[in-house]
RNA sequence: CGGGGCGUAGCGCAGCCUGGUAGCGCACACGCUUGGGGUGCGUGUGGUCAGCGGUUCAAAUCCGCUCGCCCCGACCA
């Protein structure tokens, strides 16, 4: 490929709409430009990078045995209803009226849509399992799109999904797919961990999230410094301390009410009493799905987890209650509430449990507790594990491992699906002795456009971007000092045609423009491998090669350029 | 949806407070110059000042509404 004759607008500043360092070089090196929030226009060099980000994942999921096909991105409301997420899936679900007044949606994901042909296709117990793919653009109207290519409303995925007579096929699959993604995402070049995940609204009761470790990633997870249990944070579990051990014979402290005029935040109430933050209870109350108010108690050093809080209630959302609902119930604003003659029922974290000398709210305006002892002064209804994970917390696994706190870019997901799906849509197969029963399911996501995104944030510096070899849009860059210079273009001409005929992807920067102009687009738009010709080396018969990443060069004798580099080349790629 | 910010040439910005001929840098075109890290000089092209409405002799500037975009929060396979 020719520069010239290719769309590459770069800039030589930052736009000012991006944020994150992704976002930026990919609108500075050409890559893409906004269209709508969320919404991008892929320039080429972004789709060959795309292509080949979809071409290893092809290549892994028809190794793995998966067949790809195509589903169309726009499907009737009935399948939806029928699921029971045209209700469920609010806002972010897209909805349109055909020109019969016949309702649609686009497609988030499609277990609806997949159910559905596979319900209209299997019959028996001889035709499991499968696992069909696709690769395919999706459009969630997210509440908040951002970062470029890392929230966008519209989206490229490879979206899988595994159908199975039982449940230990599928979670053969489950592990079969566990590998697959860890082989993809290596040959992608990218550092990533897998970590135990929630399965979110999509259901299901197992799954992983493949992360890309990288400082801007919005989920943070946590993994032991010891054994390999790693979790999203949303998910890591905390271990159930012992309760603090205690005299019997000790004499409780006696309850004490202070007053904290003006003071409500666990903060501000611990500057004011100059107490730790650990010494308190939080009391934070809670709306069930069923219009229930709950307090939920966690120490005052800790955040809660409203995940593991709907799980210890039972219930399928919680929300903050809001002011007003808390004043009707308690009489109270937010702030002086405390568990010691609240009329709510009341969780705690295992934390709380066997607290002494605590500080909490006294259920009066300005006034708080202290000296509160937990097994003396009030009794929650259950005791679970409610707050999120932090650094330093013991291993829930292992005995001596302590958690460490990591930020990550969520680029793939696996989830064992039940039969959530095919009981819904009515996906059933006779199995041997003639029963029909409902499919079991998996599904297996990966981000593709989202991929672009991340590949960047792990692998970028102050010049531009550093792609790894296997996803560059091209893997080596001809640099002519002076495409005019006769000499010079001979040469680069030359080595241009003898490196294509070797199958090495390459661009040739054939501009009208000054040296210092091509290595700053060279750098920005991160091509792994720089061949450099100029008059200086061709006087000596030499071009001069150089790594992007790690700016290493070296002199190359002009007439083994081209076998040089395609070797070179091919050990990079591990071809 | 709540809070904050922004919208002026392709890009990055000033001008707005205090109303009076729309500016700077880059990019772009042309000429000369230069040719191993965003050359130098000169000439030039390009603007519904987001849109609609209002105030005024006069609006980029003041007021109102609308739209778009960004950030934080709530939310999220």
């Amino acid at each position: 490929m020719r520069w010239s004759k290719t769309l590459i607008p770069t800039l030589k500043e930052d736009p000012a709409d991006a944020e994150v360092i992704s976002h930026k070089l990919l609108v500075r090196a050409g890559f893409i430009r906004q269209v709508s929030r969320g919404i991008y226009d892929y320039f080429p060099l972004a789709l060959k990078v795309i292509r080949k980000i979809e071409a290893i994942v092809r290549e892994e999921m028809d190794r793995a045995g998966a067949q790809e096909l195509l589903m169309p991105i726009s499907s009737p409301a009935e399948l939806w209803q029928e699921s029971g997420r045209w209700e469920v899936y609010g806002k972010e679900l897209v909805r349109f009226k055909d020109r019969h007044e016949r309702d649609f949606c686009l497609g988030p994901t499609h277990e609806e849509i997949i159910t559905d042909l596979v319900r209209r296709v299997v019959r028996s117990y001889r035709e499991l399992p499968f696992n069909l793919y696709q690769i395919q653009t999706k459009f969630r109207d997210e509440v908040r799109p951002r970062f470029g290519l890392m929230r966008g409303r519209e989206f490229i995925m490879k979206d899988a999904y595994s159908f199975h007579a039982d449940l230990d096929d599928c979670r053969r699959e489950y592990e079969n797919m566990f590998q697959t993604y860890k082989r993809i995402f290596s040959r992608l070049g990218l550092k990533f961990r897998p970590v135990e995940a929630d399965t979110g609204a999509i259901g299901g009761s197992l799954s992983h999230e493949f992360q890309v470790l990288a400082e801007s990633g919005e989920d943070a997870i946590v993994s032991c410094n010891k054994c390999n249990y790693a979790a999203n944070v949303q998910k890591a579990e905390v271990k159930a301390p012992r309760p603090p051990a205690r005299d019997i014979a000790e004499a409780s402290p006696k309850l004490e009410k202070v007053a904290t005029p003006g003071k409500k935040s666990v903060a501000e109430v611990a500057e004011f009493l100059r107490l730790p933050a650990a010494k308190f209870i939080k009391t934070l109350v809670y709306k069930t799905d069923g219009d229930e108010l709950v307090a939920a108690l966690v120490r005052g050093d800790h955040e809660i987890n409203e995940l593991k809080l709907q799980t210890a209630l039972g219930c399928r959302e919680v929300a903050l209650a809001d002011e007003a609902a808390v004043t009707t119930a308690t009489r109270l604003v937010p702030g002086y509430l405390g568990p010691i003659g609240l009329k709510l029922r009341m969780v705690a974290d295992f934390s709380v449990q066997g607290m002494r000398g605590a500080v909490t709210g006294a259920n009066e305006a300005n006034a708080h507790f202290i000296q509160v002892d937990q097994e003396h002064d009030f009794t929650p209804s259950a005791f679970a594990d409610l707050r999120l994970a932090v650094a330093g917390d013991p291993c829930p696994r292992c005995e001596p491992g302590v958690l460490e706190a990591y930020r990550g870019i969520e680029v793939g997901q696996i989830f064992y699906l039940g039969t959530k799906y095919s009981e819904a849509l009515g996906a059933t197969y006779l199995d041997a002795e003639g029963r029909e029963r409902p499919i079991e399911m998996g599904c297996y996501g990966i981000g593709i456009s989202r991929l672009v995104a991340a590949a960047i944030e792990q692998n970028n510096d102050a010049n531009g971007i550093i792609w790894p070899i296997a996803i560059a849009p091209f893997q080596v860059l001809l640099l002519p000092i002076n495409y005019k210079d006769k000499a010079i273009q001979k040469v680069s001409d030359e080595l241009y045609q003898a490196l294509q005929k070797r199958g090495v992807e390459i661009i040739l920067d054939d501009r009208d423009e000054r040296p210092g102009v091509k290595f700053k687009d060279a750098d920005l738009v991160g091509i792994p491998l720089r061949v450099t010709v100029g008059a200086k080396g061709l006087e000596k018969g030499f071009i001069e090669l150089r790594w992007r990443r790690d700016g290493k060069s070296e002199e190359v004798p002009i007439d083994k350029a081209a076998d040089t580099l395609a070797t070179l080349v091919r050990e990079a790629t591990g071809a």
